[in-house]
DNA sequence: ACATTTGTTAACCATTTGGTTAAACTGTTT
DNA sequence: AAACAGTTTAACCAAATGGTTAACAAATGT
């Protein structure tokens, strides 16, 4: 069978089902839908995931598990804090400009279904902020950066990285921009976030 | 009937209504349990309302009217650039603290349907930032502050008041704290935030 | 008092939807 | 070529769901 089967039902099963539900939700969306974009039978959907709980659960977790990693490889990589605000504010925008569904995805489904993250945490390679939490202490108190806890910083992170995305519809509303000006906007923010945060935080 | 009908019906399902749609969303949610909340019969919905949607529209623009006049007038008030940033951020994160469904809410549901954003440009009391872009523009080239785009600032300080409260799951995951610390996060951010955002642009 | 409008309910209906079944098809093994 | 296991499909099903109907109750006007 070397080569033939290039795509099979599974992967493209999984493959629809991200988009759709990345669009839509899950309580909007149809296996119906699902079935159609993968151009095959609805019956497939169940023989490989049983049920649309489990063919959910699988997209879910595959997209988060794309976007956490990275936080955490960042956030307890052995540099500067400095060096880490830019490097994630760069990476992290970068990314989600190719994903742009997946954080609003994400934190919404993790609104639906708080416990959703106990099961995340135990199993999947949670965002980890230890390391992160000491360097800010630290410089804090070496007088290098002005006095801030260090969960409020990382929400500032998280915050000015991710918001664009999720409130994009309503953002360029308030601002009345097209989407061309918009994307720009965002690729401005790749260095532009990380110099207001170093700014803020900078004595 | 002078007093008698202190709470009818017509607004017993816009409360119950509100209450359900903000937490489960458009989809998720159903007429049935609406009706259960308000304790009534659910023909009496559609007596009302007509339909699902009109129902959810109902509730919807009720909640868009609550949110955005309240950053419209703060945003055009004839005060500092600082004192808005610190009169915003205490206002809105006091006010969501109250809702705290609200803002998760509204961008959900526009994201679902971007469409929406027209309709409540046309009818509603949009944001608008004009006033604000001249403030900013203005004290950039007094070069009071640091050179920033009226339109990126903006977005900084909407990301940073609202943001917490949308990825509330999450980060509350990621920094492995309760309900009561993140509370107390929540409050010092009534003015963390506004110091976080004037340091980032004072010279 | 009586008619008329407004409000409310239980029962019902058509459609949608997640899920199942049984048969057919495909490739592999013997 | 027959047996076999894995894959795919069309047809089907029961439950859920948004919405309707027709009868009934409560106000309201005359």
């Amino acid at each position: 069978m070397n080569k033939i089967k290039d795509t099979n039902s599974e992967t493209s099963i999984l493959t629809a089902a991200r988009r759709i539900f990345q669009r839509k939700g899950m309580a909007a969306t149809r296996m119906q839908e699902i079935a159609d974009e993968a151009g095959i039978n609805k019956a497939m959907l169940h023989y490989y995931y049983r049920s649309k709980q489990l063919l959910f659960e699988a997209v879910f977790k595959k997209a988060f598990s794309m976007l956490v990693p990275q936080l955490n490889e960042i956030m307890s990589a052995d540099i500067s804090l400095f060096e880490k605000i830019r490097n994630f504010s760069h990476n992290h925008i970068s990314f989600i400009i190719k994903h742009p569904y997946l954080p609003n995805f994400i934190i919404q489904e993790l609104n639906r279904n708080p416990d959703f993250v106990k099961d995340l945490i135990n199993e999947n390679n949670f965002p980890n902020i230890s390391s992160f939490q000491k360097q800010v202490n630290n410089l804090v108190s070496e007088g290098i950066i002005r006095p801030i806890k260090a969960e409020q910083l990382f929400m500032n992170i998280v915050a000015l990285n991710i918001f664009p995305f999720i409130a994009a519809p309503l953002l360029k509303g308030a601002m009345n921009i097209d989407d061309k000006a918009y994307k720009k906007l965002m690729e401005d923010r790749k260095t532009e976030v990380a110099d207001f945060i170093i700014n803020a935080i900078k004595i």
